[in-house]
DNA sequence: CTGAAAGCGCTAACAC
DNA sequence: GTGTTAGCGCTTTCAG
């Protein structure tokens, strides 16, 4: 079915029946009315192709999803995704879907992508140090939003992104175990370097009144066990353990003794958090998806306001449990 | 860029160029290989909007995404979604993610989506007994493929699928536990009339030599805790526990007393399974994603074949941890 | 094997 | 306000 059944049907020009739909106030209120019943009875839909090859709009938002790593922290996409896709779809968005295993084979994707289907926007993830993503489409112009912080003082990382406050997430689990009585809180994070990382470690430590003991490890059950063991076994007074992961979490959690009772808190509020009764700091991934569509939309829909950067950052919550 | 712009940088007409890409035995090599390399040189993408208009097919699949459960059991959706990106764009083919509540509100998208960016083929997810929406992409003969049997003897259920075989999962399990000298092992279980929680208790049904105990419930751990309290408490020669999902599983492992080992065996082999080092029936998701990109893809290429209903039943294997 | 013409469905300019 | 025209980039006839 084609606009003009529509026009046939409603007993108007072609383009009335596309005015309808693309420019409403330059129709009569009664035409508009009238088209929109036919339209609506029919169950026309406009073809994107063709409405592309005009226009030049794809209405596609294209985001690359990465294989995860250990699948505990990385389970957040399902979450991400689900939110992005309804949210696009609300303002007349699809999702696009590719892979990528490093920065390089990104661009490669985009050119690929932009070639062929045009995406109208970008959605990136895991934004990361000297983001070669960002500054390659940065300077082509195209309009994408970072799910993530640009961790870098460039000038050139001015671009919109949406991000969770991992300081604040933090900060309240730490502000949590004061208010339940722990004195003495350490904390388990990574090597310092990655923004993520020392963005949650400096939640902590600004809430404790005199530093903290800490350990940094790469990511992992098995580091964190170890980590906390060591910690735990070096510094008796500690009661409890922020940690800057679930995994790490997890591996504190079987790290204890069994007469020394430590209160631990993780990082994500992953499933594995929920099924052992982990506390967790809890990313508000559905609203963050959202905020990134809301941001393409608004970029996309003004393209004159020059390089938009809007900047949202969400504060997460802590999911409180057995084990705080 | 324009096949016009690759013409004239080749020095041939469009259609050369044109032919080069859809159908290269009709130009001659020295001339098609000089094509490609300028193609390749000037990093040209046919347009895909302007090629749809031309042939109908957009080269892109879709698929519904649902917001999972309880996040344990549901949480495979990453994995399968990254291979059948991956695999999909091997064969040239790209994902459009839609999202989906019910049914019926999944057939108002199909709608939607075949109105506006037509996609070539559809991937079912969650299938279960009476599909209104296999039915309703059957009687229009669209292209699809569903993750999951059609649980159904319905002579209309005849269409391509791909499913892991999980009653081969649960008899899998049940024989490692009989191997480690296990002879009383019961089952937790969902309640009787869900295909896939039928198939798995099934599995491990068939392979004790005479009937074992178990208990259905809904899934969750609160759920499975409470069952598998109750069936320890009742039969005390019990020794080990095959359970239908990961979420039951770690309310089983939850259940058990201190003086009474008690081994437990998941399904799903998810992060949180990884996390508290629960044995699990694990998919092969990724291969699971591959062979739904396969058999549409192969449909797709031979639309005269009619119905193709190839099926795919692949097997699971079993992640040994502590638990069992 | 290569070149010219037509048209997929739509929207942005114009005349009416 | 409404109807007519052109053309987005491509592939598929059909002549050469």
């Amino acid at each position: 079915m084609t606009i003009t059944d529509v026009a046939k049907a409603a007993g108007v020009s072609r383009q009335t029946v596309s005015n309808t739909l693309n420019s409403p106030e330059v129709v009569r209120d009664e035409t508009r009315k009238h088209v929109l019943e036919v339209i609506e009875r029919l169950g026309y839909r406009a073809n994107q192709a063709a409405r592309q090859m005009r226009t030049g709009r794809s209405r596609l938002i294209a985001i690359g999803i990465e294989p995860d790593g250990d699948g505990i922290s990385g389970s957040w996409a399902d979450r991400f995704l689900h939110s992005l896709s309804e949210t696009a779809a609300q303002e007349g968005y699809r999702i696009l879907l590719y892979t990528a295993a490093d920065d390089r084979s990104e661009i490669a994707t985009y050119e690929d992508l932009l070639g062929a289907y045009q995406p109208d926007a970008f959605v990136l993830t895991g934004t990361h140090h000297d983001d070669l993503r960002a500054s390659w489409l940065l300077e082509r112009g195209l309009p994408f939003v970072a799910f993530g912080r640009p961790w870098s003082d460039l000038p050139d990382a001015r671009h919109p992104w949406v991000d969770v406050d991992g300081a604040a997430g933090t900060e309240a689990a730490t502000r949590h175990l004061l208010a339940t009585g722990h004195r003495h809180i350490g904390f388990i994070g990574w090597p310092p370097g990655s923004g993520v990382g020392d963005d949650r470690r400096e939640g902590w430590a600004r809430t404790l009144s005199s530093p903290g003991v800490q350990r940094a490890v790469e990511d992992g059950i098995a580091a964190g066990e170890s980590a906390a063991r060591d910690l735990l076994g070096t510094e008796p007074e500690v009661t409890a353990l922020v940690c800057a992961s679930d995994s790490l979490a997890l591996g504190a959690l079987q790290a204890r003794e069994p007469d020394r009772p430590v209160a631990v808190i993780g990082f994500d509020d992953t499933p594995a958090a929920r099924a052992v009764g982990l506390t967790s700091v809890h990313q508000p991934l559905g609203e963050a998806a959202a905020a990134c569509v809301e941001l393409l939309a608004r970029a996309l829909e003004s393209p004159d306001a020059g390089p938009p950067s809007a900047h949202v950052l969400l504060s997460p919550s802590l999911t409180i449990r057995q084990s705080a």
